[in-house]
Order: structure tokens, then C-alpha cells, then sequence
DNA sequence: ATGGTAGACCTTCTA
């Protein structure tokens, strides 16, 4: 099973650049993340037409979240829990069905910039309210997969220029230490544990050039529970997307599991 | 040291 994770920075505006990944990739599963619509805009007819099922959890003009699956989407749960007031659309969960469910979460964390503001204490927070969600979903003892644009660069080798990113949300010692104690849960990151190289990009800044001249960082992250991560048999970064026409910032980031590999 | 781009949408905000 193909799982893949992608911030498309406007469902409507990628449109063709996602449908023709789609076509070519041919995910089972696909988190998008930035999808910047209401539901009611979201192009559903066109996924549905390549063979998906389609959960939405939109917003106007920022964020907004999706899912989309070969087989049906049940148990859907949008929002994270926590907080009544956060009115942002940042997380759409669901149990992919078939012989061997998974549950999936696509998840679009805060940015924070700039640090020192009620935005970054808003990252914080939501990455608190991601880690009590995760232990209650650790206890379901399922196939569990938590992917999407966490926001957060790990580890200076996940950053091509880590010195830039020292005053950045994406790079403080609280963020990556809220990243670290997701994984201190017992979530395994799936990308250190089949690949690791430095230099594994997922992002790349549409200001200054910063494709041309590879200044990427690593922020788009998948996050298995022991039960998904025992079937992880690949990750694959779509790196040469981003040089497609009209690309999104982010790159798509695809995750197999081996879901027939005996008993589980 | 600064500014650079992209998207939604109404004018500036977010990233």
C-alpha cells in the first residue's frame, strides 16, 4: 500500500500538476495538506474520476486538509482534539478499509514564524495536542500512519543551510524537541528507518532562487506506529516534481507499506 | 543586510 503525503499549496490552483502526479504515482492513499478551500470547492469529481474515495476538512483561503483513498475512508475524524476554539483545519484522520485496515492522519502543523508571538505558542501547543491524540491512538494497537507537513526540521542535516534557519519556527530546540517526544511515544519516523541520507529534501522556498540553488529542508514527515512500521518496506521523496511547471513548495513524499507479508 | 515568490482575495495575510 502506497501512502503519500503532499502540501499542494492550493487544491485549485495545482490542480493538472496533481492529477498528472496521480496518474503517474498512482498512490492507494494521499494526505494533502494547504488545500485553501471550504469543502464545498474542494474538486472531489476529479479524484473520484481516477478512483477515489474523498474526506475534506476545509477552510477559506487558509490551510485545509484532505484524504483521499482506492478503498472507502471510514471512522473519519476532522479536527484535532484539544481545543474547542482552534478553528483551523489542520488534521482529517480515517481508517483506510480493506483486509488490512490502516489508520491515516494527514496533518498540516502550524508554521509558528514568528517565534516569540502567540503564532509559535500556537505551534507548541498544537504539537502538545498532536502527542496526547497519538498516545490515545498508540493504545488502539493498530496500523497507524501520521503523515503530513509537520512544520519541523528534525535535525540540522535536514536543512541545507541550517544557520538560516536558527531564528526560525521550524528549527528552535522546542519544536524539534515536541518532534523528538512524538517519536519518544514509540512512533518511528520512516524515513530515518529506510533511507536517512542527508540531503533528503521535501521543501524548497519559491523566493530567491532557493530551488536552483538546492537550499531545501526536510519538513514533510511520516510517523508509523510499531504495527505500521514492522510492513514499512519504502520511502520515496518525488524530489523532480518540484521542478515541474507551476510546482507547489513542497515535494510529495510516499510511503509503502508491505500490508501482505504475512500474519499480523 | 535585504529581498526575493506564490495563493487567496479585496488589501493584506500567510507561508
Amino acid at each position: 500500500m502506497r501512502i503519500a503525503t503532499w502540501n499542494v499549496n492550493s487544491v485549485n490552483a495545482r490542480l493538472e500538476t496533481v492529477l498528472k502526479w496521480f496518474e503517474q504515482a498512482q498512490p492507494d492513499v494521499a494526505c494533502l495538506q494547504e488545500i485553501k478551500c471550504v469543502d464545498e470547492k474542494f474538486p472531489a469529481e476529479a479524484f473520484e474520476r481516477l478512483g477515489y474515495n474523498v474526506a475534506v476538512h476545509g477552510q477559506k483561503t487558509y490551510n485545509g486538509v484532505a484524504m483521499l483513498s482506492k478503498t472507502p475512508l471510514e471512522d473519519v475524524r476532522k479536527g484535532l482534539p484539544g481545543d474547542d476554539g482552534d478553528d483551523h483545519a489542520r488534521y482529517i484522520e480515517a481508517v483506510v478499509s480493506g483486509p488490512n485496515p490502516v489508520r491515516v492522519a494527514s496533518i498540516y502543523l502550524p508554521n509558528g514564524n514568528p517565534i516569540g508571538t502567540e503564532k509559535f505558542a500556537y505551534k507548541l501547543a498544537w504539537m502538545e495536542r498532536l502527542n496526547a491524540h497519538a498516545r490515545a491512538l498508540l493504545a488502539l494497537e493498530e496500523r497507524l500512519v501520521l503523515t503530513g507537513d509537520y512544520n519541523v526540521i528534525p535535525e540540522p542535516q535536514d536543512a541545507d543551510n541550517p544557520a538560516a534557519w536558527a531564528g526560525d519556527a521550524l528549527f528552535q530546540p522546542e519544536t524539534r524537541a515536541a518532534f523528538r517526544a512524538l517519536k519518544y511515544l514509540g512512533l518511528t519516523e520512516a524515513y530515518m528507518e529506510v533511507d536517512g541520507a542527508p540531503g533528503g529534501y521535501t521543501f524548497w522556498d519559491y523566493q530567491a532562487g532557493a530551488w536552483q540553488r538546492n537550499h531545501g529542508i526536510r519538513i514533510d514527515h511520516a510517523l508509523l506506529s510499531p504495527q505500521a512500521a514492522d510492513r514499512l518496506s519504502s520511502v520515496v521523496i518525488h524530489r523532480d516534481v518540484r521542478s515541474w511547471e507551476k510546482p507547489s513548495d513542497h515535494v510529495p513524499v510516499v510511503v509503502e507499506l508491505n500490508l501482505d507479508a504475512g500474519p499480523a
